[in-house]
DNA sequence: AAATTTTATCGTATTTTTACGATAGTAAAT
DNA sequence: ATTTACTATCGTAAAAATACGATAAAATTT
């Protein structure tokens, strides 16, 4: 009785939280520009580059993965991780598609 | 010992993760979606539209309003909510902004 | 072969989130 | 004036999220 309810919503609402959840962390954000700076797909130096421990950083690293928006080749001294660009763009679409549903110029006349 | 460690980010970052976080549930991107869909600001219909405890809707209320995606106008009997303006633009920049920073076609040769 | 480096995972503590029933307080309706 | 409707808040319970030290296991270096 914690837990989010999902039966009442549809998989698109479903999914478009699921991404913006995974984006709902600065260190994620941090991470993420990281990943997208580093053209090639750096791995611990994350670590060196966000200041939380390591076993936080591959942490959320697994939240990033477990959400699509990146990919990670888990090897046990160096892994690498990269960019999703399948997760990426549609976190880009259906994140857009949502943003852009409101029409600051349409609707008005509020409380 | 739990709480999101701020200082090691930048004001930019934190405020993207928190937008991201506000529309990181189902229940708020419905709600959102009520909010732009009947243009004029309804109150409690939501409660009839979203399929979750009246209590509960009031709290992720209190947490979208709390984002500054939406505006509250509090009376006791009919409260009116609307989307936010400038706390939706402002989402719809960073957020943009942000997914815009990764190029599919640029970076690739990854894991 | 031994030492070092790297990194995922475990264990754990604290906080936050999610959800709901119950309650209170105000406005509108009767 | 009394009843009804609406809604924020309180209290509470359970789960998830955040953060970190310690550990283990594999690859690389010495």
């Amino acid at each position: 009785m914690a837990t989010t309810k999902t039966e009442p919503f549809s998989a698109k609402q479903i999914t478009l939280a699921s991404l913006a959840k995974a984006l709902g962390h600065p260190a994620r954000i941090a991470i993420l520009q990281v990943l997208i700076e580093e053209k090639t797909c750096i791995c611990g130096d994350i670590v060196d580059r966000v200041p939380l421990a390591q076993a936080t950083i591959s942490q959320h690293l697994k939240v990033l993965k477990d959400s699509g928006l990146i990919h990670g080749e888990i090897a046990p001294n160096r892994s690498c991780y990269c960019i999703n660009p399948e997760g990426w763009n549609q976190a880009k679409t259906l994140l857009g598609d949502f943003l852009s549903s409101f029409d600051d110029t349409t609707s008005q006349n509020c409380c």
